[in-house]
RNA sequence: GGGCGGGUGGCGGAACUGGCAGACGCGCCGGACUUAGGAUCCGGUGCCGCAAGGCAUGAGGGUUCGAGUCCCUCCCCGCCCA
């Protein structure tokens, strides 16, 4: 074998060898249970980059660990290829989104390849493909079927400039239209929306068994669905047959309602403010129309508000309250309008105060130094307490006071027990050329009809022109535009907006089940058998968007009847960012960008593979290193070495193993040991670093010894046997490349890639001779070496003898004695 | 402000249900081989100290024979939300 290790000349090889063979084609043990590896798709831009090299060499290993356990694996890649990017790029250059795509997906493609990623590419698809996305149109159509998908008056950025809609990215600092930096407004123009807010509750209650999710991630998602109980009440304004229907979820303080405040778009505000008071309140309705939601409800921004003239009724105490409108009241919210009570919310108390509003403590502590009055008051309180000055109520406990006072709210017709959630509906619509078609043709009689399935799908045209201004590129294309109504046959026009990209993304996983299946999206034989997705590896980023989409995708694809569980993905592991070797974020601007590509050519796939791995486990963030990836380099070096050196031990032993004394003994003992340690490490939780690390102990170990008998040489190949296999998730080539080495003409047609996993002795795992820690009082004193199944007296009378522990123990009384089997005994003395 | 993580050598990181802190790697120091060494192999490396020994896991307190790990108070950093 070659003295050098020379990952150049063995690498395309044994790629080369795994596509012929097709060992990471899924399916191929129909009866071994199944295992689903997914890593999120990538968006093809010109070239892997280090975040990529990172998500694939940890889905990678863990597909090719559970390969030679035993499984079944499905490890599947696509690309997520439609989007802004390629669209943005076009304008500069005028290359056709689709040509760019193609081209990058291929360079992609190699990119992955050279790096060994196991991926079953007989299932690769992208979704550009119409293929693709003309199932995404057929789900629209479903979805529409079943009331889940609307069209609605929905928030879009309107450049004053350019006259159109412009995406979040284009919107720069102060409300500024990229291009052209003129202000951006808030404009409601008319969009489709997924209700997914009718799966709110489900997808609450769904996150409860996603056990084997990260609880951030599961923490974020309950936020952002955000639901909160609470009550709806009526304020009547006085003098007018209005109501102001408010939400609340503290129903409990009304009577400490001093104000009410509307959100500025409100409906009512127009309609409610007397004519003394219109010039201020309009002149404050347009400034918040340029403001954005952030901006106006931060907690470090200023409260301001403008009063419109108008009172309202509190429905409780019959009370005349004035009516406000403020920045930080949302139309968009509950409904539109809350009942302000400064002594009990933050921001009404901050708001009353600069307004000079009466505040007035409704709720006292159940305990405790009661709170100052109104006047006095410092800072809300807004725990729970027992209610003061509410009529009746008073008295009562918060919660006690919510359930009858929602009660008698709706007795009385006045109100209602009510829950909201953070989360809106989901709008996908996109005023953009690259994405999905949205399967609607306008017909002058019958309004807004779906596409007929026969029809599908609706082919993006090539032929558009792309502008950038945020006019929908289709509505350019005459050919595309004109058609006929599929109900009438009249001439009618398409729809000319296109899908949001997550809609693509959200159920891509289950496309790979069928990839070219022309009958429906996916087959349910394959999704039986495959799905849930088991590990799911991908970055928080998508905590709240990606990940919470796909499973509303999931629950609408259950319903249909597709899939047959509610969740589609077991396990989730997100992953750290790979930053530069300076410790900030990757990036031209700080020129601390390393690529992956260049440091294949120059180490090979498996030291960058190996170095992902062993600089910190999957979820941490890490600092690219040089002088780390050069260890990494030398350690597999320092395999391919030892490995050369022990020729002489690759013939095999004819039984002279069991025969092994002394330190070659040991070396037995040190491989099972190791054998445990890396499999039990990666069975849970994904430790490739601690397992890297015992692989590289064992090397160490053989460093260490000269084989002379057969015995030895024995000891020393089960060794290398055990590193070549075990180093193979990792470090694929090398440790493919080796095991033949060390194997020879017996495996000549087989591969490592689908050999077995090794398994341990019990017997050599467990020690026969134990070193035990010597304390007197706590110290370390010494150290003794002991047979395991040494007891306390046999132990004591061993550490009793030792030099060290003998000086710290004499002239002392032991008072007692601490005796941990295998582990420690520790004298206290007096 | 809220939620969730986290703080361990010069650096990245180990440490099972409380039981020898610092595995493994990087860096550094020394030695061997060598025309050479930025290759390789061997050894050393938490801090103070010649040593005995002492001190060490963000700070301070507590529980315990024994605390990185458990409890209390506080400080700092990261991410997400507001």
């Amino acid at each position: 074998m070659n003295e050098r290790y020379e990952p150049r000349s063995i690498e395309p090889r044994w790629q080369k060898r795994w596509e012929e063979a097709g060992v990471f084609q899924a399916g191929r043990r129909p009866g071994a249970e199944k295992r689903f590896v997914l890593e999120m798709f990538p968006y093809p831009s010109g070239a892997m980059h280090m975040g990529h090299a990172r998500v694939y060499t940890i889905g990678d290993a863990l597909a090719r660990l559970l390969r030679m356990r035993g499984y079944d694996v499905l490890h599947p890649m696509g690309f997520d290829a439609l989007g802004l990017p390629a669209e943005n790029a076009a304008l500069k250059d005028g290359r056709h989104p689709a040509e760019r795509t193609r081209e990058n997906i291929v360079a992609f493609r190699r990119d992955m390849q050279r790096a060994g990623f196991a991926f079953d590419w007989a299932r690769e698809f992208a979704t550009c493909d119409p293929e693709y996305y003309r199932w995404n149109q057929w789900f629209f159509l479903r979805m529409l079927e079943k009331g889940i998908v609307y069209r609605r008056q929905g928030k879009a950025n309107w450049c004053t400039g350019c006259q159109t809609v412009i995406a979040n990215e284009q919107v720069v600092d102060d409300n500024l239209c990229e291009r052209c930096s003129s202000p951006v407004l808030e404009k409601v123009i008319p969009e489709w929306a997924f209700r997914i807010t009718d799966y709110a509750d489900d997808l609450l209650a769904g996150l409860d068994r996603l056990t084997e999710w990260p609880e951030r991630i599961t923490t974020m998602q309950r936020n952002w669905i955000g639901r909160s109980e609470g009550a709806e009440v009526d304020f009547a304004v006085e003098g007018s047959g209005e109501k102001i229907r408010v939400f609340t979820t503290r129903v409990d303080t009304i009577f400490g309602c001093t104000y009410v405040v509307l959100a500025p778009e409100h409906p009512l505000t127009a309609r409610l403010t007397t004519p003394e008071r219109s010039a201020e309140v309009q002149a404050f309705v347009d400034r918040m129309a340029t403001t954005d939601a952030e901006a106006r409800t931060g907690e470090d921004a200023p409260k301001e508000g403008a009063f419109t003239g108008a009172f309202a009724l509190n429905p409780f105490s019959g009370e005349r309250v004035p009516v406000w409108i403020a920045n930080f009241v949302l139309a968009g919210y509950g409904t539109g309008a809350v009942m302000s009570v400064p002594a009990h919310d933050q921001r009404d108390f901050e708001f009353a105060r600069k307004y000079e509003l009466p505040v007035r403590v409704v709720i006292q502590p159940a305990a405790g130094t009661p709170i100052p009055a109104g006047d006095l008051l410092e800072k809300a309180f807004t725990e729970d307490g027992v209610l003061d000055a509410s009529g009746p109520f008073t008295g009562l406990g918060s919660a006690e006071a919510r359930r009858r006072m929602s009660a008698l709210a709706k007795e009385k017709g006045f109100g209602e027990l009510a829950v909201k959630y953070h989360l809106r509906d989901w709008g996908f619509s996109r005023q953009r050329y690259w994405g999905t078609p949205i399967p609607i043709v306008y017909c002058p009689d019958h309004g807004a009809v779906g596409v007929r399935d026969s029809d599908l799908p609706v082919l993006l045209p090539a032929e558009a022109i792309i502008t950038g201004t945020g006019e929908p590129p289709l509505a350019k294309v005459p050919s595309f535009v004109n058609t006929t109504c599929p109900t009438c046959g009249k001439p009618a026009r398409r729809e000319t907006e296109t899908m949001d990209t997550f809609v693509d993304s959200s159920w891509y996983y289950a496309r790979y089940l069928s990839p070219r299946d022309a009958e429906r999206p996916f087959a349910q034989d394959a999704a039986r058998r495959w799905l849930p997705v088991d590990v799911y590896v991908g970055g928080p980023e998508h905590a709240v968007m990606h990940l919470l989409y796909f499973r509303f995708w999931h629950r609408v694809m259950e319903q249909l009847g597709l899939v047959f569980e509610k969740e589609p993905v077991k396990r989730l592991v997100t992953q750290g960012i790979v930053n530069g070797p300076d410790g900030r974020k990757m990036s031209k601007r700080w020129g601390n960008v390393v690529q992956p590509g260049p440091i294949v050519d120059r180490f090979g796939a498996d030291t960058m593979r190996m170095f992902m791995l062993f600089a910190a486990p999957p979820e941490k963030d890490i600092d690219w290193s040089d002088e780390q990836v050069e260890g990494m380099f030398r350690f597999l070096s320092r395999v391919w070495r030892i490995f050369h050196a022990r020729q002489a031990s690759f013939a095999p032993p004819d039984r002279a193993i069991e025969d092994a004394v002394g330190p070659f003994l040991e070396l037995r003992r040190k491989t099972h040991r190791t054998i445990q340690r890396v499999t039990d490490g990666l069975e849970g939780d994904l430790k490739f670093n601690t397992a890297i690390a015992a692989l590289m102990e064992l090397v160490n170990e053989l460093y260490a010894l000269e084989p002379v008998t057969d015995a030895d040489h024995a000891a020393v190949r089960e060794a290398l046997l055990a590193v070549a296999t075990m180093l193979s998730p990792f470090a694929p080539h090398v440790a493919e490349e080796l095991w033949h080495e060390l194997l020879g003409p017996a495996v000549r047609d087989q591969l490592l890639a689908e050999a077995p996993w090794p398994s341990f002795d019990q017997a050599l795992v467990a020690a026969d001779v134990v070193s035990v820690a010597v304390q007197v009082n706590g110290k370390l004193r010494g150290e003794v070496r002991v047979p395991v199944a040494a007891g306390e007296a046999e132990v004591r009378a061993f550490a009793e003898q030792e030099e060290r522990v003998k000086a710290h123990l004499a002239g002392k009384t032991i008072r007692k004695v601490i005796f941990v089997p295998k582990r420690l005994i520790n004298f206290v003395v007096a």
